[in-house]
DNA sequence: TTAGTTTATGTAATAACATAACATATTAAT
DNA sequence: ATTAATATGTTATGTTATTACATAAACTAA
């Protein structure tokens, strides 16, 4: 369905569109979503943690039914609500984000601070990189301000080819 | 659902944040989309045109479902394929927007050419503007370069709170 | 400790959004 | 008129998400 097989994936496979050490990241981001819930007080319960850790495992975009299946064979609830409301809550404060075009979650990679995310998401593997958006192109923002819209959270969701797929798809569409 | 009410919407009421001539500029779009069509050799048949009204009619993101209602209505048929169909053909054309965030459809107010839209989302209204996004910012496009990500389109969805719904919301939000 | 409160989880039921598949009808080309 | 292509109507089903309510666990204040 994804056209990606995250069970083969492991440390120093490319995913994200790059290679990096994936148990490294994982542990690191754990950490951080711990130190994180600490200081917010904030409870990182069993299934909350189960749920970002699964998203960090798959590395791509999850849909809650998905997520669902995994809680569920790791002895959680089985009905969509647990899914969600971990989801939620993940969402929430900042630990991941929702994609919006593919109706599923992915782990934030960022955690560091609030963000406005841009993603670019494969239209063939459903792969997910998320970038640093910073800020907007200003005819944007003007835009806003001179209608009085006040904004409070931006995305952007870029559609098109990762490079894993443009290599796989024949280099017609790529131009080096 | 929504906190608009179409209905009381009429020539000079302010919709998509500002003030204007409701009427002409649903004759104007409609006209648009005549020659667009003429031109591509796309028929803009019954069903389509009557879609596309609705969407200019209302002026807001309106739902698949929602549509099928005013379809219905309008002697059309009633099952979702009739008007998942009709908002299918005029996304594909460019004479209107799905708004992911909200799993709704926006008439386009730029047909004059291909460009990629980035939004407005009043959270409290559901009210949408388009903006002419342009561009991104260059962070983001070095993000795709570098990594090797062909873009093909990109979504901008901006969430806040419209000029209308920060008068009624009280002054407590707005700093001025 | 206990009682009361808040927060989180489990489950059932259903709502909301979307598509596949197939029959019929219309249009365009010959 | 015949054929092919496109569009519409309808049935059925798949997918995504929420409401509502019961139970359980964690926090608070005696």
């Amino acid at each position: 369905m994804t056209g990606v097989n995250p069970k083969t994936e492991g440390a120093g496979n490319p995913v994200g569109f790059e290679v990096h050490d994936h148990t490294h990241c994982i542990g690191t981001a754990i950490s951080v979503a711990d130190k994180l819930c600490e200081q917010k007080a904030l409870r990182l319960t069993p299934v909350r943690r189960k749920t970002l850790e699964i998203l960090l495992q798959e590395h791509r975009a999850v849909g809650a039914y998905e997520m669902l299946d995994h809680l569920r064979q790791a002895g959680f609830g089985s009905q969509p609500p647990v899914a969600y409301r971990a989801l939620e809550f993940l969402v929430a404060n900042g630990l991941a984000h929702k994609i919006e075009r593919l109706n599923a979650f992915i782990a934030c990679t960022h955690s560091d601070a609030t963000h406005s995310p841009a993603f670019l998401i494969c239209r063939l593997c459903h792969c997910v990189a998320e970038a640093q958006s910073t800020h907007l192109g200003g005819a944007f923002i003007d835009t806003a301000q001179t209608v009085g819209f006040q904004i409070e959270q931006t995305m952007i969701e870029a559609e098109g080819i990762c490079p894993s797929c443009t290599e796989k798809d024949g280099a017609g569409k790529a131009d080096g």
